[in-house]
DNA sequence: GCGACAG
DNA sequence: ATCTTGTCGC
């Protein structure tokens, strides 16, 4: 799979005025409004059931892709895990030089080449990315999911573990499981009015007692409204905290990295 | 100047 | 993200 924008690629060499200008560009071409062709309903963590729902498994069912990174020193390993229902159809993976540090808000400039590289290294064409990180959630609207989903022009959604942005509307301690809410826009993000929703605080996962789990931080990446983000990834979280296909993705970077370290 | 900050 | 032992529970 090769960048449909090849203007969006990010550029590490760029200075950080250039990076900021792009995120602005890939914001301004993101869609946030769902322009995917499955259904929805058909997104899940688990494989149909019933023989006849699973005889047209293969025509019906999504392809949902993870993705995720592993490090080594001054190397990145990325790698995406393509799934069908909750079987995997392809795997492919890349390592690549970092060239530059995490700062927060560039970080598609540090981890956006080498992702993209296991991209390249992949046949099939998902329906649907799910990205370790913001997507809308971000000062610039541009997070790592909305600037390579708009770059590869695939649907895509950010799911990460910390809010970079933005303020919820209530209160996130120890909430039930399934419970969400909006993520607004505030003064730190420059480009959406203030109170626009901008992604979801969703409690993934819950236990009735001790362990206290926080929630993770689901937005729009590109060609999903805000809502239907928060639907599909709630629908891939199989009883875990992170959805299956990071989880799988999570898994084969360390199996990968292991060969390389 | 102070605080906040995905992976 | 990564560095790390043990521990509680199904």
């Amino acid at each position: 799979m090769e960048p449909v924008r090849p203007e969006f690629v990010p550029d590490p060499d760029a200075s950080r005025a250039e990076m900021e200008a792009l995120q602005r560009e890939v914001a301004a071409a993101a869609v946030w409004e769902d322009d995917f062709d499955f259904a929805a309903e058909r997104v899940s963590a688990r494989g149909d059931s019933t023989l006849a729902e699973a005889a047209d498994d293969s025509t019906e069912r999504p392809l949902v892709a993870g993705v995720d990174q592993a490090f080594l020193e001054d190397r990145a390993v990325s790698v995406v895990v393509v799934r069908r229902g909750d079987e995997v159809v392809e795997r492919a993976h890349a390592v690549t030089d970092l060239e530059i540090p995490y700062i927060p808000g560039l970080l598609s400039f540090r981890e956006g080449g080498p992702i993209l590289a296991a991209f390249a290294e992949l046949d099939a064409d998902p329906d649907l990315v799910v990205f370790d990180g913001s997507g809308r959630i971000h000062f610039r609207q541009a997070g790592l999911a909305t600037h390579l989903g708009a770059t590869l022009d695939v649907p895509s959604v950010g799911v990460a573990k910390g809010l970079l942005c933005g303020a919820p509307d209530d209160d996130l301690d120890e909430r039930p499981e399934g419970w969400r809410t909006p993520i607004r826009a505030d003064d730190s993000v420059e480009n959406a009015a203030d109170g626009t929703v901008i992604g979801h605080a969703l409690q993934s996962r819950q236990y009735d007692t001790r362990p206290v789990v926080n929630p993770i931080y689901v937005s729009p990446g590109h060609r999903v409204a805000v809502g239907t983000a928060a639907d599909l990834v709630e629908r891939l979280c199989d009883g875990y905290k992170l959805p299956e296909p990071t989880r799988l993705a999570d898994a084969y970077a360390d199996d990968v990295k292991a060969e390389y370290a």
